[in-house]
DNA sequence: AAGACGGGGCA
DNA sequence: TGCCCAGTCTT
């Protein structure tokens, strides 16, 4: 859940998450749908498939048995440079160094490394650092507590933006200790934004909607009310049908924006009416996509006010 | 090595 | 709106 999360955000998603699925048996029976669910609202849903996916390896091809290195961690799905090595060391006191976005930014300032934040040769500088003061520990000293120890430093004192120098640690071996630190690393290059247009038909009674799984590679396995990319209302009501769908289309209701990673969303409702109260569902029953939990406000405003 | 992930929160 | 986050996988 931490990977590119805040722990902030994490924290009641963890909880509620650990009660849900307790063990590691308990959520490899648990199906994808149940597991998304309880993932809705944290993004990145992929995730959640992968965490899945490692709790089915473990329980099944690996009888219940965890991994115990670094190398047999990262086999897993979801498991990568970063969750391997943490997981390694603080759990089992493997002696291999954490990069993380926090380590990143300590680095650049400590080695005064005029680098972009998402420089390669800023994470390969990184692990190069790590290394070398893991290789100072002595033997009583936990190399799992030196990793939280700089990740620690980046997240309450290294901050991204106006660091506190005056209580860091380690002001005295800094190379950036003459105030250049907050300019480091240097900001990196922004992608630009793709922007796209879509349609969605919104049939609703009673709190209930008409939802189906996203398909494609991207948000498969998230429900949403249907979507067309964006198209006049006539076309709209023949690509409907074509499709298989039930009802009529009817006006306009609302407009959605949605911005997520590099990319911006205009989406516009349409009613559609005449759709048998039997097709609708409770939207709390799904793993609703975070595009489709906006539209479904919209017609909810709708209704109460008639 | 670069791009996608069609996230989310906060200033 | 821009930036950052206890990144990983695919091409």
């Amino acid at each position: 859940m931490l990977q590119q999360t805040r722990v902030d955000a994490v924290v009641p998603y963890y909880e509620r998450f650990l009660r849900i699925f307790p063990d590691v048996y308990e959520l490899a029976a648990a199906s994808e749908e149940e597991v998304l669910q309880m993932w809705a609202g944290l993004g990145y849903y992929r995730r959640a498939k992968m965490l899945h996916q490692a709790a089915m390896v473990v329980s099944e091809r690996r009888q219940g048995a965890f991994p115990r290195t670094r190398k047999e961690w990262k086999e897993l799905p979801g498991i990568g440079e970063y969750t391997s090595a943490a997981i390694a060391s603080i759990a089992y006191g493997e002696a291999v160094g954490v990069v993380d976005g926090n380590v990143k930014r300590v680095v650049a300032r400590v080695k005064a490394l005029k680098l972009r934040a998402n420089d390669r040769a800023l994470h390969q500088a990184a692990d190069v650092w790590m290394e070398e003061r893991l290789g100072e520990l002595k033997p009583e000293e936990s190399p799992g507590d030196f990793n939280q120890a700089v990740m620690e430093l980046g997240a309450t004192l290294c901050t991204p933006k106006n660091p506190s120098c005056a209580e860091c640690p380690i002001l005295e071996t800094c190379a950036s200790s003459d105030g250049l630190a907050g300019d480091l690393p240097l900001p990196a290059k922004r992608k630009e934004m793709k922007k796209y247009h879509l349609s969605f038909l919104v049939a609703h009674s009673g709190g209930r909607f008409l939802l189906r799984p996203c398909e494609g590679n991207w948000n498969k396995g998230l429900w949403e009310p249907p979507s067309f990319p964006e198209t006049t209302e006539d076309e709209l009501q023949e690509k409907w049908k074509k499709a298989g769908g039930e009802g009529t289309v009817g006006s306009a209701i609302g407009e959605v924006r949605h911005t997520i990673t590099h990319h911006q969303i205009r989406a516009t409702l349409f009613q559609l009416k005449g759709v048998p109260k039997s097709a609708l569902r409770d939207p709390s029953e799904v793993p609703l996509s975070g595009l489709g939990r906006k539209v479904l406000k919209i017609p909810k405003s709708f209704t109460v006010t008639g």
